[in-house]
RNA sequence: CGGGGUGUAGCGUAGCCCGGUUAUCGCGCCACGUUUGGGACGUGGAGGCCGCAGGUUCGAAUCCUGCCACCCCGACCA
């Protein structure tokens, strides 16, 4: 029984078990739970905080770049869900569908409902796994002339993909994303836009979310369904295990050509628009969580964290309390002018322990305590989340020095990831090398490999590790393939992953 | 969807094999008091369609059948 009161205490350890470790996290830091709905998860309110702040920085990302949000409907009619072959194909087994719309009493089970069979939907509708089509179909009438492009549309929805195992963030049946759709006229520009995005969310990634990513092409199995090209940022978490972070599309002229989006150019004639799309989506949670927190809980960087700064005072008396409580106001009101967030949490029916405990749990990055002695001293103490140290300092200054610690855990946690990262990224040359990184080592295994599918699909089978992504800055480096022993002119990336 | 496991109070559980008083314990919750520099303590109290639906039986948490959900391992996937 002691056994279990540590256990509602404490998580698992990341060591002992990785997978419950992140589980009992999601729970107890109060971010996510399993709903009543099969494989679908209710975003609790600390947990959904973070996912506006990604919302707030990506969404002023892609208008600083040109794009303008739009909404497009949750249900796509099956005709038009269809039209782009390759994408239908892809998506056709995880789909929810509509088939009817009315209940009515159950006349054999008094209190119940069924489906009212006499209400069948002439045409399917299907929940949209993505919006491709609906939004193909409706870009049709808004581009003519090369004068209406580029059109360069983004919408924040949610999307239904009927998964067989969920987890909460990483993959649940239904999850909010942004995906933005754009028509160009020339391909080249159509590839310099998913690029760019790309770009976008290498930066947004790396410097908000404190996760070193790699940016690369994905191999044509690992591609979109209907896309030539998918850019991807893959990043690499604690277990050694490879995150897909985000995917940015070349389309082509495969949605154009599907839905019949044509435009007259500069010399009059008719011609087929090229495409990209791109997406992030709540999976971005898992990788924050499974990158920067440790056996004590989340640890946020600083960018993300609802709440950069939480004050927690140290009483005996009403006196102790209002005395700290005028110290605590005027250090707020100083943080709140560098645009810091803080949190005083003077509620009276929790201890100062429970509260360090819980913080710590839910990952604010400083926690600055008062109590009688530091009134009496003119000093307070801070806790840095991310390192678990503290120290006594005083009340002159103490805003820089906030400033300077938000700055130097943001810099710490993605220092830190980073080092991680490149140290799990080893170069092999054989294929008993690669399986043995593979089994002791974990993470990134950069290899030769000899461009075919045959060779990709074999590794999977054999070591479950797929090729991650070619990186964009790899450079070109004859050798032989890891497995069948053919050239090769660039080692690529390969992992297990989420 | 295949293999394995688990469903008992908000959470974690005992009891189930071998059916039979008022379903066990801890955490949490409520009240009062004492407390407050790392998850406080005492006293008292509330809280259960034993996952759901059938069946067997005088009697089911316990046995049988079906279903559902969750966890682990595969296949699929952001």
């Amino acid at each position: 029984m002691c056994q279990n009161k540590d256990m509602s205490k404490k998580l698992t350890s990341r060591a002992e078990d990785y997978s419950k470790w992140y589980n009992e996290l999601v729970i107890k830091a109060d971010l996510a739970e399993n709903s009543a709905v099969r494989g679908c998860m209710v975003i609790k309110p600390y947990g959904y905080a973070i996912w506006e702040k990604m919302q707030a920085e990506l969404d002023k990302m892609f208008k600083e770049t040109g794009h303008q949000n739009a909404y497009f409907p949750l249900f796509v009619p099956k005709s038009l869900f269809e039209a782009e072959e390759k994408n239908a194909e892809g998506f056709a087994k995880e789909c929810a569908i509509v088939t009817h719309y009315r209940l009515q009493n159950d006349p054999d089970k008094p209190g119940k409902l069924r489906v009212d069979p006499e209400a069948k939907l002439e045409e399917e509708l299907i929940v949209r796994p993505t919006s491709e089509a609906i939004i193909w179909n409706t870009f049709k009438g808004w581009v003519q002339s090369y004068r209406d492009l580029p059109l360069l549309i983004n919408q924040w929805a949610n999307v239904v993909r009927w998964e067989m195992r969920t987890r909460l963030f990483l993959r649940t049946a239904e999850f909010l994303w942004q995906e933005g759709h754009t028509a160009h006229e020339t391909k080249k520009e159509a590839v310099t836009e998913a690029e760019l995005m790309n770009n976008v969310y290498a930066n947004f990634v790396q410097n908000f979310m404190a996760i070193p990513v790699i940016q690369g092409l994905k191999t044509e199995s690992e591609r979109f369904a209907g896309a030539d090209e998918t850019y991807c940022i893959e990043a690499l978490m604690q277990d050694g295990k490879a995150l897909q972070a985000g995917t940015s599309h070349f389309l082509g002229q495969n949605f154009a050509k599907a839905f019949d989006v044509k435009f007259a150019n500069k010399e009059g004639k008719q011609d087929h628009v090229w495409a990209t799309s791109w997406g992030v989506s709540t999976r971005l949670m898992g990788a924050l969580i499974m990158t920067h927190s440790d056996d004590h809980g989340l640890v946020l960087p600083p960018s993300l964290a609802p709440n950069q700064v939480v004050i927690v005072p140290i009483y005996r008396s009403e006196e102790d309390l209002e005395a700290i409580t005028e110290v605590a106001n005027a250090i707020i009101k100083d943080l709140r002018g560098s645009h810091i967030t803080v949190k005083f949490d003077n509620r009276t029916t929790y201890r100062p322990g429970a509260k360090f405990a819980q913080h710590e749990l839910q990952g604010v990055p400083l926690r600055i305590a008062i109590g009688a002695r530091d009134i009496a001293n003119g000093t307070v103490e801070i806790a840095r989340r991310d390192t678990l140290s503290k120290e006594v300092v005083g009340l002159d200054g103490l805003n820089d020095k906030v400033k300077a610690l938000i700055e130097e855990i943001q810099d710490s946690l993605y220092n830190k990831a980073l080092k991680f990262r490149d140290d799990h990224i080893t170069e092999v040359d054989t294929f008993d090398a690669f399986k043995t990184v593979l089994e002791t080592k974990t993470g990134f295994i950069s290899a030769h490999w000899d461009g075919t599918n045959e060779t990709e699909e074999q590794i999977k089978t054999l070591t479950k590790a797929t090729i991650r992504c070619i990186p964009l800055n790899g450079k070109l480096e004859a050798g032989i393939c890891v497995f069948s022993g053919k050239p090769s002119k660039r080692r690529v990336l390969f992992a297990k992953a989420y």
